[in-house]
DNA sequence: AGCACGCCGACT
DNA sequence: GTCGGCGTGCTC
């Protein structure tokens, strides 16, 4: 909305900052009339609230000619901005965020501040320079003056000035010990002048842009080429399905650049954690100073200083995990999710939107288009991808020069029959032992999902269990019981509380039992161990990566973590475990998890030229998940697990709702949880329900876990019975103020299980 | 969420 | 007789 359109409206609709249901929606205010044209949608703004008129922040979300309010009491006068100025690109951000209330079922502001992320309170760093504006002769006279008045501090500044007219602040207070008020004086006097501009701190420092010589192959050029031409149509979303080391990196910057030379900006999305040094340095190369990188490490203002960049157009690409989708572009031309299938796409807080959802509905906006890759694509893509919703490409070389590597599958039931009781199989024993002997590397894999280091009595058999939640405790390091969920700890005690048995331990099973079976059987062999325990202080995580690429080590042990694109060109063994840990976890998308979890696992041997093995040891040979995994065979897999999925109406050929429900009553969170369950079946006749079920997770910090899941062919059917639900809970809560505790949550198409 | 108005116990 | 407990209810 342009400013002259803005001055002809004199209302604005105005969403509070609480995140509370009963104040959820727009409130009415009247623009005072010399801040007509100012105040802007997407604006922050404060206003007057309640009896009480405190002042308080709220958002623009829309201006009009009338007054929308028909209620009895008067529309009232909003106070002003709270803070900078609208810029123009809000508008979107406002709409974005409504779609996202309506589809995921937040607050509005919630959904607000998750779009807006430069609205969180963040102090704008201002970079302040001192400048001369005296003349010379000038200059000198006052130098005169000052001397003999012993000024010497106004000396000091003058003469470091005349030197060098211009200085930042800080070195002159520092350095100088000139304090402000001096330079305040001076600059009254009207012999300096103190410039500030605001400064944003881009973390990408000291890269030299190079000629990169990016040759790409016949099938990435295809790719690269059919999805420039369907940008220059109106936009596309499409996945590219290429196994590991197949080039998807080379064709996500061919696809960046032709975006840009374009004159439009992208975003590149990554999970979480895994953004390797490597692909950094390649997009740095590419792209040069025109691109940012956002990551978990920034600071908050560090963060809006890469949005403020590029709403101002001083960047053209940005990299970062989820919350760099709300980058505020001018004209976003494709937003690219590498790994798409990885489950940090999935945002666990409210909203709890998918970020490929929200990205495919950013850029129906712009006209831009999505681009989805993976090895091993989601359930949720691969279905679209069939159905034709999305294009599909297909890389299928892998360009490292490296064949795939040979696969077996370990039966660890039979290794028991055999009398071998270790945690390794005869076959993977022996192939460390080559791997040793030969100076190659080695990576071993332990699926830990579900196996913490819990204590139990050997004596009575009572587990150590957080009395908060549902979860056992797990002995860390400095001998303290603690439960993750909550952080509840405690020290570790000498005897079983129960039965009072000396025989009270932590029962290690992590991947620190592996390191141990391992020094002790190969003492001669370097070990590092990635976990959760070893990543702890910050930068851990890099130091050990980057050892074991250094060749430090001979043998990484890790979980979850070590398998994410990480390329060391001299591992040729990759050892798994216990595959079939995760298969444990219970919920519809255990099978896929395991299925990604192995072949991306398996990925990681024989990046280099000699060719790789991987051993996968399971009581589960005959699992289908395990069985494709070891085949690398992507197909089969989807084949087998989208019938079941179909079979039992799961995501994605159903949508499912999960209504989560928790509360400090035990009874009063079962009570609701049946209500709801009632309601949604009055509602709904022919879709399937499921529940009141416990939580996979029954208590965390005292609330009690309930969840009803509803499952419907139509996303915006099981969106109508979220909205009545929500409106049912409201006339519920005020009726009945039993329940003004309990908290109900909703979440679509889970990914974790609640 | 927070603040005000409202209806019942221990204080000058 | 009043001061104040926090239980409901509204906020443009």
């Amino acid at each position: 909305m342009t400013s002259e359109e803005a001055a002809t409206r004199p209302y604005a609709e105005v969403i509070i900052d609480i995140s509370h249901e009963r104040v959820d929606h727009p409130f009415t205010y009247e623009i005072p009339e010399e801040m007509r044209g100012v105040i802007l949608p997407g604006m922050q703004v404060e206003i007057p609230f309640g009896r009480g008129n405190t002042v308080r922040k709220g958002y623009v979300i829309a201006l009009d000619r009338t007054s929308k309010y028909s209620g009895s009491g008067t529309v009232k006068k909003l106070i002003g901005p709270a803070r900078g100025a609208a810029h123009g690109t809000e508008a979107d951000a406002v709409a974005l965020a409504l779609w996202m209330k309506n589809r995921y079922g937040s607050t509005a502001i919630t959904a607000l501040k998750t779009v807006l992320p430069n609205l969180k309170d963040v102090k704008p760093v201002t970079k302040r320079t001192v400048v001369l504006t005296a003349g010379e002769k000038e200059a000198e006279e006052k130098t005169a003056f000052y001397e003999k008045k012993h000024q010497v501090a106004r000396l000091r500044l003058l003469e470091s000035l005349m030197e060098n007219p211009e200085q930042p602040y800080e070195l002159i207070t520092e350095k100088l010990h000139v304090t402000a008020q001096t330079i305040r004086s001076l600059e009254k006097a009207g012999l300096l002048r103190v410039d500030s501009e605001s400064h944003l701190r881009n973390p990408v420092t000291d890269v030299r842009r190079e000629e990169d010589t990016l040759v790409l192959s016949r099938e990435q050029q295809n790719i690269v080429d059919s999805i420039l031409a369907d940008a220059d149509r109106g936009g596309s979303v499409s996945l590219i399905h290429g196994i590991t080391g197949s080039g998807k990196t080379e064709v996500y910057i061919k696809i960046i650049e032709g975006i840009v030379a374009r004159g439009r900006q992208a975003i590149m999305l990554i999970p979480e954690i895994a953004l390797t040094y490597q692909t950094l340095i390649r997009f740095y190369r590419h792209f040069g100073d025109r691109v940012s990188v956002m990551n978990s490490t920034l600071s908050a203002g560090e963060k809006a200083d890469q949005f403020e960049r590029a709403r101002r157009g001083e960047i053209d690409v940005i990299i970062g995990p989820r919350s760099a989708l709300f980058t505020p572009f001018p004209d976003p031309g494709v937003i690219v999710i590498d790994e798409e299938h990885e489950n940090s796409y999935k945002n666990e807080n409210m909203p709890k939107y998918h970020t490929r959802e929200v990205a495919i509905e950013i850029a129906k906006m712009h006209k831009a288009s999505v681009v989805l890759g993976s090895a091993t694509p989601s359930l949720e893509s691969y279905y679209r991808s069939e159905t034709g919703e999305y294009k599909r490409y297909e890389l299928t070389k892998r360009l490292t020069g490296g064949q795939l590597p040979h696969v077996s599958v370990c039966d660890m039931r039979e290794e028991l029959r055999n009398g071998n009781r270790s945690i390794f199989s005869e076959q993977l024993q022996s192939l460390i032992e080559d791997r040793l002997r030969e100076k190659e590397q080695i990576m071993l894999f332990l699926n830990r999902r579900g196996i913490a280091g819990f204590v139990s009595c050997r004596a009575c058999g009572t587990v150590m269990k957080c009395p908060h939640c549902d979860i056992s405790l797990s002995l860390h390091r400095n001998g303290m019981l603690v439960c993750h969920y909550c952080g509840y700890s405690i020290p570790m005690p000498k005897t079983c509380p129960e039965c009072g048995s000396p025989y009270i331990a932590g029962f290690r099973a992590g991947t620190e039992q592996v390191e141990e079976s391992i020094r002790k059987m190969y003492p001669e062999a370097r070990v590092l161990r990635m976990d959760a325990d070893t990543t702890a202080r910050k930068g851990a995580y890099e130091r050990i990566l980057s050892a074991f690429a250094n060749e430090e080590a001979d043998i990484l042990i890790g979980t979850q973590m070590i398998v994410k694109g990480h390329d060391f060109p001299k591992v040729t063994l990759v050892g798994i475990l216990l595959a079939d840990l995760s298969l444990g976890v219970g919920d519809y998308r255990a099978s896929e998890r395991t299925f990604q979890l192995l072949t991306q696992a398996a990925g990681r041997a024989g990046r280099g030229p000699r060719p790789g093995e991987v051993v996968i040891q399971t009581y589960e040979p005959d699992n289908y998940a395990i069985v494709h995994a070891s085949k690398q065979d992507y197909r089969g897999f989807y084949e087998e697990e989208i019938g079941y999925r179909t079979m039992m109406c799961y995501p994605p050929v159903f949508h499912m709702l999960a209504v989560e429900i928790q509360d400090k009553d035990e009874n009063t969170a079962l009570q609701m949880a049946g209500d709801i369950r009632e309601l949604l079946g009055k509602e709904s006749g022919n879709c399937v329900i499921i529940g009141p079920a416990a939580a996979s997770i029954g208590r965390i910090r005292d609330y009690y876990r309930y969840a009803v899941y509803i499952k419907d062919r139509n996303y915006d059917t099981l969106v109508r019975y979220k909205d009545r639900a929500e409106e049912w809970l409201k006339a519920r809560t005020d009726a009945d103020p039993r329940y003004s505790g309990t908290i109900v949550q909703f979440d679509f198409d889970p990914v974790n299980p609640f």
